[in-house]
DNA sequence: CACCCGATTATCT
DNA sequence: GATAATCGGGTGT
């Protein structure tokens, strides 16, 4: 397993592509004094002026700066009054903003303390959502902006390369826009994806 | 397991 | 004032 954290070089490239990569990756945050950490089994991609469904689609504002901010850092949003979502800014340098919001995690370390983040016993939807696993792990909008290149508390490492026939591709979840485009990603038979 | 629905609040129009 | 990149509980199959 490759402990070597994310490159910038990683995050500098075509959204969807980086969205695509992403898959096998390990976040790993330093919580409490505990490790938690999951291997990244579902993303998506969220482009610019060329995707409805975007925060960035409209350009920016207070909320979504961290959308046109440096790639390889966090963008994290409140939403629907009860979540966090958890996002990785990365793009193209030629484009102004876009990101990939992490969908669904495989529990690895510190599955306990997840389960107490959660107040969940069951391992099976522990992680099985983008507003899921920022609670199991512990992320907050205290974490949005943060380099995950720098940070000792919460980065993303190499973990293992994902061959493309163990990769299927979908329609993004939960939007109300630009339902069509396919930039969804998901680790075939793996219990975490969220559908 | 599938579908339906209410909760709850930051954000933008 | 409407909307939202969600979740969990309820009901029915």
């Amino acid at each position: 397993m490759d402990t070597k954290i994310l490159p910038y070089s990683f995050y500098d490239r075509d959204t969807i592509i980086v969205a695509r990569e992403l898959l096998g990756k390990i976040i790993v945050h330093y919580h409490q004094d505990q490790v938690l950490a999951g291997i990244i089994v579902e993303t998506e991609s969220y482009g610019y002026s060329d995707d409805p469904a975007s925060h960035a689609y409209r350009g920016k504002t207070p909320r979504t700066q961290a959308m046109f901010g440096p790639v390889g850092h966090a963008y994290v949003y409140f939403i629907y009054g009860n979540h966090y979502c958890f996002n990785v800014v990365a793009r193209s340098v030629d484009v102004p903003a876009g990101a990939v919001l992490i969908r669904a995690v495989e529990p690895v370390i510190g599955v306990e303390c997840m389960q107490r983040n959660r107040n969940l016993a069951k391992i099976k939807s522990l992680t099985n959502g983008p507003g899921k696993l920022t609670q199991a792990l512990g992320i907050t909008q205290q974490h949005n902006a943060l380099n995950l290149m720098q940070s000792s508390v919460l980065y993303i490492t190499q973990g293992r390369d994902i061959d493309e026939r163990d990769v299927f591709i979908t329609p993004r979840i939960g939007i109300s826009k630009a339902k069509e485009n396919l930039w969804r990603f998901c680790l075939k038979n793996n219990q975490w994806v969220s559908r």
